[in-house]
DNA sequence: CGCCCATTTGACAGCTTTCAAATCGCGTGG
DNA sequence: CCACGCGATTTGAAAGCTGTCAAATGGGCG
């Protein structure tokens, strides 16, 4: 649809397009916005809890993930992000970012000032409200993340991380929700879901011996989607996905 | 400002300038979103998770909380809702609820249809910032919520919990930072930091023995602010209070 | 081949949960 | 004005899930 090199901010346009459908004007004004690619080497911030914002991330390739550090020194991972997410559009309206943003693998991505992305809304309400409209899925995730950490046990945290992680995969187009990459160490896994490094190991073994999935190095095959989906109670509703893709558990 | 009998969604448009400072033309539409006003008893739903998005809902008076109900019957409390909170903004637009929103208290609300907030947001490119910007202070509660009952221990998470409400209800005007009222119930302030309401009572007792709170029937005293702040790990940051505001813990 | 980080494994401690039962608070009815 | 009833708060004792602390094993990379 676009001629030439393809533009680096395809993949936002295509996330946007998800939510709201973008006249050729609007698409083009979204392609057109000011940008800086770079790339990064993994474990490297990105943003900075206390930072002024000044940016928005696109993530072209490779996974982040959003984290905060308490005062005893431990780690609350608040998402992982894939290739295609806009993270941190929040900078956009927000002074100070309350988090950080850190690579989990190399990474490349494209920064957006924020004023850009301001003036954009202003002048085309539509893209406003289909940036809008991912902030609210954001939120939505991280209200399913409360509920998690908040009341599941340790074989249906990891397994809802695993069904959330399979499912957004599979629609970032870089796996099956049946055999996926799952980039993060099992340290990472317990901060994201309130859980130490050492249990998220015994409880990935269970899930094993219980016939869940199967894995080989970070590559997760997940053995019987359904008994999985079930013992995570995993309803995708919350990714508010739209209805053709059907990703129903 | 405004004559008469002080339109009913004055406390809308209020916090919506906390974020955006909008023009007399803007301010009158935000007055002119059609609306329906409702009372109702505690303990009821106004929305429920799997509810066709239809309204959002301006809490006028009373108290609410959003909600959700795991498979084992086990509830997650995601958020505490007070005067003056805009509830469900984003029922604008995403098609279904993916959670419950209940009173918790006789509150009096107004109910505007989605279509009205989207076409309002359609016109006028300032308030859509403002409130996706509401939207977004929303998501970044969220993220604390996580770190807090991902990575915190009981007496930190309700000393948390305890200092994120004292504020809530200072900014909106019906208590003080060191002497508010908190309407929930223990078993209700358990599902809302990970905890059973049984541990919840025990950790109470604890924060009163150790002199950083009273307590009198629903009615909190913050003993020493400085030293509960400092037992929940609480920055206020994440509030993304205005700095004239100046709360800092 | 050696180093370093991630994964595993074991034993034990500990914070929270469970399950009851007892109190308390308070609005209702006698 | 006092008894009754029901939900919320307290309290106890015991079980359990998850955390801690080390140490061993494994795998990838220079």
């Amino acid at each position: 649809m676009f001629d030439a090199k393809t533009p680096p901010l395809i993949p936002m346009l295509q996330k946007l397009q998800l939510w709201v459908s973008l006249n050729e004007i609007e698409q083009e004004a979204v392609l057109a916005l000011p940008h800086a690619i770079k790339t990064v080497q993994a474990s490297t911030y990105i943003v900075k809890e206390g930072d002024r914002a000044t940016h928005c991330c696109l993530l072209i390739s490779g996974y982040v993930f959003r984290s905060k550090i308490l005062v005893d020194g431990s780690r609350s991972i608040l998402s992982f992000h894939m290739q295609g997410d806009v993270v941190d559009l929040q900078n956009a309206l927000l002074g100070t970012s309350d988090h950080n943003v850190q690579t989990l693998t190399p990474a490349t991505v494209a920064l957006i000032p924020r004023e850009a992305i301001i003036a954009l809304a202003h002048k085309y309400p539509n893209i406003a409200l289909a940036m809008w409209h991912d902030t609210l899925i954001d939120a939505s995730i991280f209200r399913e993340w409360i509920a998690n950490t908040g009341r599941r046990n340790a074989l249906a945290r990891l397994a809802h991380l695993l069904c959330e992680f399979a499912l957004r995969s599979e629609i970032a187009g870089i796996g099956k929700r049946t055999a996926y990459e799952l980039p993060m160490t099992q340290e990472q896994l317990g901060d994201a879901s309130g859980l130490t490094g050492v249990h998220v190991n015994r409880t990935l073994q269970a899930m094993q011996a219980e016939g869940l999935i199967a894995r080989t190095k970070r590559t997760v095959v997940v053995v019987d989607w359904t008994k999985l989906a079930r013992a995570a109670d995993f309803n995708a509703d919350y990714l508010h996905l739209r209805t053709e893709t059907n990703l129903a558990a």
